[in-house]
DNA sequence: AATGAATGAGCCTTCATTCAT
DNA sequence: AATGAATGAAGGCTCATTCAT
């Protein structure tokens, strides 16, 4: 039997990948991330067929990622707590990986990034939802959608986990105040 | 003062430049571009000296269009009545012009755009983020920096625009919807 | 003697490579007719040194098979009916497997095939020529060589090939127009 | 103004290509076609769109030049002597330039070649085939289409192309000898 | 200033061939 | 022998920028 693929090698492009995207945007040449992968030109197309395919894997991983890790040791208690839970662990996440943070941005406004990829990440992050959904059920947001309560905890997460990045001294301070703030609007 | 003929021809290019931005992203080719705006290739160059000059101009004008159409009008009343009608400006703005709101969301994440022309658009926005100031040191968020408010403010109306501008019948709920939580949240 | 699975293998990927070089070209890739063949890629090296050796031994094979059918069932009669029998089967052949026809008139035109492949088709068809010979010594070019009279009975057919196949219900007219015509000029 | 194209770099563009393609087949690079032209390489595609492009106007222009040469100086008389003018002129060609007519095998083949070239030349080749057709109307092919009798002039013209060049002291010798064939097959 | 051809580095992707398993 | 991953040179094409006209 020949070689199987190595799965070291795939995520060791994956990980140049999002490397090279953070610093240098979605232009980031294929050979470029090769060479920081430590692999040659060729094999990122023996692992990804198109640029394009390896752009959304990167996404659904980086977004898989950041939802196993807000889910680990969700309590059982009520939903405020669920919800602490998570904004905690995910922007600590952010401001732990800024990179990592930064690629996801530049993705998610990027028109590289499929529906189906899109799709798929939101599938992913059902858990997740269902617990803003509690809260927005026993919110002022109750006639609205799951997805525009859910689209503004993003975007407060992700304005919150820019400030705990550019001000690490601060970051507990704006992660607290960044819930507390979302809590208000939401609850 | 009339325009001259030449600023007319900046216009098109810059206004083609949106276009071109909010379709393919920032790769799209300065020659495209200037086919779209109806001018020679060459003439981009004569208007901007560089794309990424060109790119930053985009950036710029678009940040003063949408703060002179926030400003444009603002009543005299208390804070509130101030925030509310810069928010309602701005996210019909954004329903009104998705392409240009689209570019700015591609803009603000890449990093074509200098600190120069952040700043630049910092500095025009200072009345807005005056009305934002005193909303600030009236609510809760009074320990935290006017700038993360600022943020939380611009996050929250990008993803409300996201929304009008995707169930556009449903605008003017979303529009009031989003300022009551932004409301809650800073007050 | 039993094929070996050796030879299945072999004749799977010369087979395969008639189909794609059909279709594609000589740049069809060794991996697709490997693929085509249902055989790893890597096999395609183990039956056949280089693509270049694939190339020539799919133009002797072809040339030999076609040979094989044109002197099947050859009669002993005089010259004119042993060139009509050949012409028969001969443009038969081209109009039943009109893919290897394709094939043969790609190769036959390119510089990959070299010129021992030609010497050693020319030679496998021997009993042929030999009988265009006895027309041809018999016929107003019997001052003209062997190797031109050939060339004119091979022109004649591939056209008449490419009009059966164009034309399949009047593949047989076409045929024997193709004879008469064919007659004339060489007898 | 701005330069204009430069006809002189299309046509040394479009030569290098023959030679090239005379030499190397289809598979020539556009890089290598420019550097033979004395041109950069992104040249070509100012003057062509894509390689298929440059490939099929070589085709074009020379199957025009073919036909300009051949029918320069057509005699109004009878069609036996026009043809007799067309062979000789179209036999003389292929051996004065028998890198051309191996380009034009070539690319007859290929799948390369649009059938809007293909039909391109073949008006151009309009009063050629209609000399052929009044010959073909007092022969016994008259029931056969001119197509058909069209490619067998083709064919057998080639094939004398191919021995007039490869024994040059004989050229003269197989041109009267393949009219002389032609004239007995379709007379 | 206006125009658009000229330039060549750079990009994504393909592919014949090799070789570890 | 069988397998298919590994390799990196090469290919077609794009593009920001320059510059002749």
């Amino acid at each position: 039997m020949a070689r199987t693929k190595s799965e070291d090698r795939r995520q060791a492009i994956l990980s140049a990948a999002a490397t090279l995207i953070a610093s240098e945007g979605l232009g980031a040449a294929t050979a470029s991330i090769a060479k920081a992968a430590g692999v040659p030109s060729g094999s990122v197309f023996t692992y990804f067929e198109t640029k394009n395919e390896l752009v959304n894997q990167l996404y659904r991983e980086l977004k898989l990622e950041l939802v196993a890790e807000v889910l680990a040791q969700l309590p059982k208690k009520d939903p405020k707590k669920q919800l602490h839970h998570i904004w905690t662990r995910w922007t600590d996440w952010g401001a732990a990986f800024p990179e990592k943070r930064r690629v996801l941005a530049q993705l998610t406004v990027s028109d590289e990034i499929s529906a189906a990829s899109r799709e798929h990440a939101l599938k992913a992050a059902a858990p997740t939802l269902e617990v803003i959904d509690q809260v927005r059920q026993q919110g002022v947001l109750k006639s609205r959608s799951l997805a525009f309560v859910g689209a503004i905890v993003e975007a407060m997460a992700a304005t919150t986990m820019d400030f705990m990045i550019r001000e690490p001294k601060q970051a507990a301070h704006y992660r607290e105040a960044g819930f507390e703030t979302l809590w208000k609007a939401i609850s």
